[in-house]
Order: C-alpha cells, then sequence, then structure tokens
DNA sequence: ATAATAACTGCACTCATTGCCAAAATGGAA
DNA sequence: TTCCATTTTGGCAATGAGTGCAGTTATTAT
C-alpha cells in the first residue's frame, strides 16, 4: 500500500478505475460493461485490473474496508449505559449520517449496488464483514463469544433495519437515510410492544 | 410443467441432476465441481441441464419455489388477532420445523447453502422472494403497500432470525431448529424492552 | 409411413477469472 | 553512464459458466 521508492511506478489507482467504471456503468450498465472496455478507456491492460480489484463485482464496492475500521471505532465509543439495541441502533443511524450534498455519489454507487442483481448478491459477502463488526461489540456488551446466538442476531437485525432504509431511500431521495432507519427502528420497537403486551 | 403426452420423453428430472449434482459437490467440493463432471456422470450433454437449472448456483435450492407457496398459504392461516411480529415470528418457526429424522438431506442442503461463499452470495436472490412473501403478509394487516417501510423491514428481520438461526443450527446439529427460532425471537423481545424501559 | 411435437445436445462464442512469466520503468550503486 | 534490484505491468493461454442457434432424436397422432 505505501509507495515504494523503487520499482516501475503504478499506472493507475483504485480511484481511477472506480471512477471510469462507474462512468461505463452508468452510460451501459454494470453487465454490459466488460472488464476490457475498462481497462481499453484507461488505457491499461486487463490484467492489470485484477491487481486492483478482486473481480468486477468488487469495483463498486471501493474503500469499504476502511469504512469499516471507522464504524468499529463508531461503536466502540457508544455509551455502555444505554440498552444494548439502542446503542446499535444509535451506531448505524451514526455510520450512515453524511452531509445531503456529499450524497450524489454515495447514491449512485448504493443504487448500482442495490439495483444491479450480480452486485445484490456479491455484496453479501461485504455484509457479512459489517455485520461481524456489530457481532463483536455485541458480544463484548454480553459478554459471550461473538459466535453465539445472540450478538449474530444483532447483526443481522441491524442489516435488516439498514438495509431496509437504503432501499427506501433510493425509492424515495427526499427522505432522509436517517430519519428512515429512526423510523424502522420506532416501528420494531412497536412490533416488540405489541407483543410484550399481548403475552 | 405438465407431462406432455407428445414428443421427445425427458431424459432426466431436476431431483435426478440435484441429486448427482450433491454427491459430486460431497466428494470434490462445489467449486471444483463442473457442470460438464455434472453431465458426464448423468450421461446427458452439458447443455441439457442448461434446460432444468438457470444456473449451477441454483442447483442446490431445487424445488423453493414451490416451498414459497405453502410458505404464503401458512402465513395466510395465521390468526389475525395475535401482534404481527408473533404471528410472523410463528409462521417462520412452523416453516422451517419438519420432522428430526428427514433432516440429514436438508441439512446438507442447508450447509453446502450456508458454507459455500458463491452460494451465499446467490442465494440473497432467493432470500428476496422469501422476505416478499413476508412483505405481502404484513402489508395485508398494516393495509399498506408491500413496498413501504414497514412490511419490508417485516421481511427483513423474519429473515434476519430464519439466518441466525439456521446458522447455529449447523454449527449446533443437536439444538432443534424451532428452540433456536424461538431463543431468537426471545433474545429481540429482550433487547427491544430494554429500549423501552430506559426511554 | 408420415407429420407434428417436444426435448436433447453439439458448436461456437462471450466473458470473468487465474497462473505464469517476460517486459518495462525506476532509483540507487558501481 | 551502465548495471542491478525491485516492483508493476500486461500479454498469453487455459478453465469454466452461461447463451444463442440449429440440427438431431424420440414419441404420439393421423
Amino acid at each position: 500500500m505505501k509507495r515504494a521508492s523503487v520499482g516501475r511506478p503504478e499506472v493507475t489507482s483504485h480511484a481511477q478505475i472506480e471512477q471510469t467504471a462507474f462512468r461505463l456503468f452508468a452510460e451501459r450498465g454494470f453487465a454490459a460493461t466488460t472488464l476490457d472496455d475498462i481497462a481499453q478507456a484507461l488505457g491499461i491492460g486487463r490484467r492489470t485490473i485484477f491487481r486492483y480489484f478482486a473481480s468486477k463485482n468488487d469495483i463498486p464496492w471501493g474503500q469499504f474496508d476502511r469504512t469499516l475500521d471507522g464504524f468499529r471505532d463508531l461503536l466502540a465509543a457508544m455509551p455502555a449505559d444505554i440498552p444494548l439495541l439502542a446503542a446499535v441502533g444509535r451506531g448505524v443511524v451514526e455510520f450512515n449520517r453524511f452531509p445531503a450534498d456529499a450524497s450524489p455519489p454515495h447514491i449512485e454507487r448504493m443504487r448500482l449496488i442495490l439495483e444491479t442483481p450480480a452486485l445484490q448478491a456479491h455484496s453479501v459477502l461485504r455484509y457479512a464483514e459489517w455485520r461481524q463488526v456489530i457481532a463483536e461489540y455485541a458480544a463484548r456488551r454480553l459478554e459471550v463469544e461473538p459466535t453465539t446466538l445472540e450478538p449474530q442476531l444483532m447483526g443481522q437485525v441491524a442489516l435488516a433495519l439498514a438495509l431496509t432504509a437504503y432501499e427506501r431511500w433510493l425509492h424515495e431521495p427526499d427522505a432522509s437515510l436517517t430519519s428512515l432507519l429512526e423510523e424502522g427502528m420506532r416501528s420494531l420497537l412497536a412490533w416488540a410492544s405489541e407483543v410484550a403486551a399481548a403475552s
């Protein structure tokens, strides 16, 4: 990752490939854009793309790994005196908060990921890493192993909430992601209290 | 789908392909088994497999479409006087109830799906149909459109519960899927009531 | 026997992905 | 300047999934 002082310099970068790829995806669609197209548009070899991204499906995710570290820190900084579900809920909201002006590229990224079947499928593998971050936080608070039922469930439920909010957001870009997430959490709590009241 | 009275008879069946494929998957692994291998083992053309399954990834799912109809009926028959979340929870439990003796092939199927990265990814597309069944049920009860936030969230949360239970079940085959699902639901309700008590 | 029908399957092609390795580019050393 | 170590690039070949096309094959109906 660090810039080598010796050796042949890199001809391109993750960001450059990503940018060109997104332009082509927007023009012709994800499936109709071949890696050859992208390589040719960049003036590099097709083989070189694989030195920057593990697969075509990984291109839209770009920097997700780094983003995950921020999420971990964010959760760790959450006050321990609020209920677990509230802490995770707040963490998810904070994680997905960003200025409305900076959204356009982010909207495009998420739209591509959520609307392209091949990417919907591939993304599960990324989501698993995200869930793991939550499972580890929950496990710490519950003092159990991260692989046990409760931490895993918390990760899955948080993902359920986030995915639902994102999908609505794409259909209704005026609504803020934040309020959709909060609305989802309210619904979840309301359903649970119905059950509690009935039993 | 109906047996044609005229024309060349089918040389194989979904079940036959599925069975042979599973045997080879078990022997060499999913990725290492090519469609040519499966076709050859069956003595049919590779091309013919595509007349029965849309893709290699679809083979492990076999009859899921038909299963989904049963799930729809099951939810529709759920009493309307119990809370929505309880009804969905009970529906999911019932849907996944099956005799412990009949499990072995089902375990193998789920293990393959849940442990093979390519299948984990592909399965999202199947899960989406499953979630849709729940979303439609929830929408009917809530008297809103199935595409709105609440029904969609209910589908996602139910899937979160089911996936968590299945994953635990694979690691701990002695535990019944039913009790894992119920344990998950109890955890979810407990977390929600913590939040309710704190606010 | 012939026709109609429905399924099977070989052929050729596209495209993602991977292993292998020679070529290219650069800073530093001799 | 020339040579060397280092690092990246990218061509080549091979594998395997997926797809359109067209000819072949097995049955039933006339």
